[in-house]
DNA sequence: TTCATGCCGATTGGATACAATTGTCCGCAA
DNA sequence: TTGCGGACAATTGTATCCAATCGGCATGAA
């Protein structure tokens, strides 16, 4: 059988090209972020062995690597699954970024430059045209990306990676708790922050943002399936005694 | 031959005990941040597996951690070798430390109780013990230790993971560029912190922790060997001629 | 009917064998 | 003497094999 790999994917021509590692990483990485696959599924090293057309051995390797990155969690002897956070995780999570990415407005006034503004501005644009076209995995895809190449814009490249998780994981988030219209998260509201940043006003970059993801946060559903495992109890008492009707 | 893990820790008698693998990662985890291993050296995966007993496999697992956390520089066909900051990932690294643990400072301060306030001065009277004894080793672990702990007391793991990271990769920056003498890093210095936090006075804290980290950097010396591979041109320049005295 | 116990299939963890790559050493020629 | 090439040794990358562990299912007793 033929895998899902590219050619120079697979290494047929070697000297360029990401290794596999990277490519297979790249896959799973994007199929969890874009919420192709949803927490809680199972990765069983034998299945994505036979897709990717290598060995066991690569695939743990990049499971591991995932599971590093918090987008999966691997259980002794029972095999790697799609993280599921929890609501503390969540919010923690969520907490997390609003310290770093407000910290960061600052940085970020300082060494954006004329280019940077326009490179921000097209991805903004390109969010709005994902929102007019109703494509929902792509929208999640442009705002993650919105916040890390902002980010990136600091130079900080430890803080850019750790936003990046942040931000991967978020996406699970969604997947767990967003609101199934896929309610809209900011999108010419990307565009007021850069024009505050335009402006240099640093400090209001970084209120805007803690409102910004306030809300985001906020518009998440975290009532039902409290913390994780579902709370039977209160599922059940919201039924209300169903053979009664 | 034996190894230099414990019974527990080769699984001899399973059920309890941390597994083989976080054994070994915490052997060289704080070989590399107490320095007893220096920015630089190579870590063959066949000299690991022998002396912890074990296959390459599951060393190999190990680096692969350390390097995702940065303590570890993995080149293909090259193996690992401990990193060696340079001056640039090093300004960084303190650049993320000032932004994540001031921005903390606020969470902290609002979580500090009264049993986390007396554990926070227990490191800091351990601080000064070691540096009473001349124990520059343990200094720099109970520095380290002193951070993330704090940081702990925000509750939030995602920045108190990341916090690790960086601290340890900070003692892998001092081992480089820090002055041979080990200069004191403050010492009581973390008590006048304690004090502020105790009043409740996170802004001051804050500001408090971006001077100290100001410091710590400033004391370092990054005139020398610039930026990894070492200048030269500047190297050579300042001995001016050796065969000529 | 329900719960406990033990066996069996499936999956993962670890070790070893083999392939591939890299760096070094040595010889040869300019 | 210097520079280039090729072969060899050392080390890592990958695949496969075997052992260990877990979950499910059946069996049997209360």
């Amino acid at each position: 059988m033929s895998t899902i790999l590219t050619s120079s994917e697979r290494g047929v021509d070697r000297a360029e090209s990401v290794s596999r590692d990277e490519a297979i990483y790249r896959h799973i990485y994007t199929a969890i972020v874009e919420h192709h696959i949803t927490p809680g599924t199972k990765l069983p090293e034998d299945a994505l062995a036979e897709v990717f057309g290598v060995s066991r051995t690569v695939v743990r390797k990049v499971l591991g690597r995932l599971a590093h990155e918090g987008l999966l969690r691997i259980a002794r002897n029972r095999g790697a699954r799609v993280a599921a956070p929890t609501v503390g995780e969540a919010r923690g999570i969520f907490e997390a970024r609003r310290i770093v990415e407000c910290a960061a407005m600052l940085p970020v006034a300082a060494a954006l430059s004329a280019a940077d503004l326009r490179a921000m501005r097209r991805i903004a644009a390109e969010e709005r045209e994902a929102e007019s076209a109703g494509d929902p995995r792509q929208l999640i895809r442009l705002s993650g990306e919105f916040h890390v190449r902002l980010m990136a814009m600091s130079a900080n490249e430890p803080l850019t990676e750790f936003l990046r998780q942040l931000v991967a994981r978020s996406s699970l988030i969604i997947a767990m708790y967003g609101s199934p219209g896929g309610r809209r998260q900011g999108c010419r509201d990307h565009g007021a922050l850069l024009d505050l940043l335009e402006q240099g006003d640093a400090e209001r970059a970084s209120e805007w943002m803690n409102e910004h993801l306030r809300a985001v946060e906020s518009s998440l559903n975290f009532s039902d399936r409290a913390d994780g495992r579902p709370n039977l109890r209160q599922i059940f008492a919201a039924i209300d005694a169903p053979e009664s009707r």
